[in-house]
RNA sequence: AGCCUCAUGGUGUAACGGUAGCACGACAGAUUCUGAUUCUGUUUGUUAAGGUUCGAAUCCUUAUGAGGCUGCCA
């Protein structure tokens, strides 16, 4: 049922947000008017040792977007100097996800490990300099020398071996003489300054690890701090942006630019990294959550993951959107869930169909309606949409409605079934509850109601009557049933990311209802993976890969707005 | 404690020395064959104290608060 779907472009166009410019474009519009540069070329650089986040996601949009706008091009180059954590898997998600996303690297897909051979020479340039030294200190000794945050680090007693030592040492650690972290190269620059970052900072480790691209090649790897500045100039970024973290960080990113024979000189600007609340943003503790089964995998639909996301029902460009929303700053605050889910809701209230589904039903059987008939109704598809047309919906004796939508003895501002009272069935006919059926245990099992025939359609009929309330329905005969998986948030703490509790702590129980006894109108038998639908009244839905021809399951996306369970709540 | 960074309603974000605006949320109302959508209105803010200026959210000083940094992670 591709007609139900109506997914849009999943690329960037007009209709994504973007108002005033933040202060990173400001930067890149000024180095364009005083020529320092004729085109911002920028770059997303993950590690690929898990999957990417709604955070990645934001940087994505910050990098490829700017490419987008300013005419010129974003590389995505993967960080992959540490061999111990990182795989192909993840190399192959990141790419899924940056273009599901409606972004585009085109030719320019590169990997800091390409970069090895340079970085080597690189070291061996500084040591020639006399900037560079091979230390033999355990790392214990290494951490103990630095100081602290406000005592001086000490010099290595290996500070002052000569260039032709360090020059053969180096060599020697590169052909795998030395067992691993028995020995490093590191910057001869400042055991004293105020930057930790700056005292003498590890260049390279030994470290005998597959890696996913260069295999055994090395048994050597550069660290972050020497590769990334480096990769940057050697791919002419002009603006480097990260993350807040890496502001302490950007004096080396200076001094390896200063140091080496680069050629060009990056400038990084760092802005504040997303979090939402109510959810985890750290790679470490998503992992966790993966590891520990706490969730069904890095696409579960509770996890902030892009491809969690995308399983969820969110479209790309919602969550586009919602990126252009909150803005690049260098303050580092808490976004408002309520945002992502507005963003959501607005998309998908302009494209998702409308369908009638009964996730908690009870049976309804029309007294005055001949046994035998059945009616094909039209319903309409998208009072959004003009173009989306209406469809035939089956309607006979024996409907289902939502065991929600009646009440036995309602209040006043119920607008829904009740013993006497009378609704609009959607699209079909007004129905007065008449009696109700109840099972030993008390529960209703069974509404007896009468149509009236001159409400067809759902009109109004000739009497001047007026109605309150709305319901939808399925027919009885003709439903199709599935299970639908109702998401909640995954923790029930505002701020479960904090040092000052255990995350795990706050897992919220009820992130995930599953409803087994679901009845489907018959238009949605044929919905395929990936469809998103509005279920009237209740919220958007998408078709999960779990689901079987026989066997249809639906992920709640997002519920829609309920004034009435809110007033409900408030009592 | 040292260094770096940040500070505008409940949340996020504008204002670039000249009327503090927008979005989300909340609240109230209108419309409605989805208690949805849409529309209208209300509410709440420049961390503090000094200074510069005709005029300061914006510039300066100090204080306060918040975040980051002591991996051979990125």
């Amino acid at each position: 049922m591709s007609d139900v779907s109506s997914s849009p472009s999943s690329s960037p166009s007009p209709s994504d947000k973007r108002d005033s410019k933040d202060f990173i474009r400001e930067i890149i519009d000024a180095d364009l008017a005083s020529g320092k540069h004729s085109a911002p070329v920028t770059r997303f650089p993950p590690e690929p040792n898990g999957y990417l986040h709604i955070g990645h996601a934001k940087s994505i949009c910050l990098n490829f977007g700017i490419a987008k706008e300013y005419g010129s091009r974003c590389h995505l180059r993967f960080d992959d100097t540490n061999p111990s954590k990182e795989e192909q898997e993840y190399v192959d998600s990141i790419q899924a996800d940056i273009r599901w996303l409606g972004f585009d690297w085109g030719d320019h897909l590169f990997f800091a490990s390409d970069y090895f051979d340079q970085i080597y020479a690189w070291a061996v340039t500084l040591i020639r300099d006399g900037k560079a030294y091979v230390d033999d200190q355990t790392p214990e000794d290494i951490r103990s020398n630095r100081g602290n945050l406000t005592e001086p680090g000490v010099n290595s007693p290996f500070r002052d071996r000569s260039v032709e030592e360090n020059l053969a040492l180096f060599e020697a650690m590169r052909a795998g003489n030395f067992p691993d972290g028995s020995k490093v190269l590191r910057a001869k620059i400042d055991m004293a300054h105020a930057n930790l970052n700056m005292r003498d900072p590890v260049l390279y480790r030994i470290l005998r690890a597959h890696h996913h691209r260069s295999g055994d090649k090395w048994c050597i790897y550069p660290m972050y701090d020497f590769t990334h500045g480096q990769s940057d100039a050697l791919e002419h970024i002009t603006h480097s942006l990260c993350t807040l973290e890496f502001e302490n960080h950007r004096p080396l990113y200076e001094w390896f630019l200063d140091n080496l024979p680069v050629p060009s000189h990056p400038r990084q600007i760092e802005f504040a990294r997303l979090n939402l609340n109510y959810t985890v943003m750290s790679k470490r503790k998503l992992l966790q959550l993966v590891d520990e089964n706490h969730v069904s995998g890095w696409d579960d639909p509770r996890m902030p993951t892009v491809s969690g996301m995308r399983r969820r029902g969110y479209p790309a460009e919602a969550i586009r959107n919602f990126c252009a929303t909150i803005g690049i700053t260098k303050f580092n605050g808490t976004n408002d869930f309520a945002l992502l889910e507005n963003a959501v809701r607005e998309v998908m209230n302009r494209d998702a169909q409308r369908r009638m589904a009964v996730l908690d039903p009870i049976k309804v059987t029309i007294t005055n309606y001949p046994e035998d008939q059945v009616e094909e109704l039209d319903v309409i598809n998208n009072p959004e949409d003009p173009n989306a047309g209406t469809r035939k919906v089956p309607f006979c004796r024996e409907l289902y409605i939502e065991r929600d939508d009646f009440m036995e003895d309602p209040p006043k501002k119920f607008f829904r079934l009740g013993p006497g009272r009378e609704v609009r069935f959607r699209c079909a006919y007004w129905l007065k509850c008449e009696d109700f059926v109840k099972d030993a245990e008390g529960k209703v099992t069974e509404l007896l109601c009468t149509y009236d025939p001159e409400t067809r359609g759902g009109e109004n009929p000739p009497d001047g009557r007026k109605v309150k309330g709305t319901v939808h329905w399925v027919s009885a005969r003709h439903a199709v049933p599935a299970e639908v998986r109702v998401y909640d948030r995954l923790f029930d703490h505002a701020n479960p990311d904090s040092k000052k509790r255990n995350f795990l702590d706050h897992i919220n129980p009820a992130s995930l209802e599953i409803l087994s006894g679901c009845q489907l109108e018959p238009a949605l038998a044929d919905a395929k993976v990936g469809d998103s639908i509005q279920f009237e009244r209740l919220g958007y839905f998408c078709v999960d890969p779990d689901s079987t021809s026989d066997a249809r399951v639906f992920n709640r996306t997002v519920g829609l707005r309920d004034s009435w369970a809110k007033e409900q709540q408030r009592g």
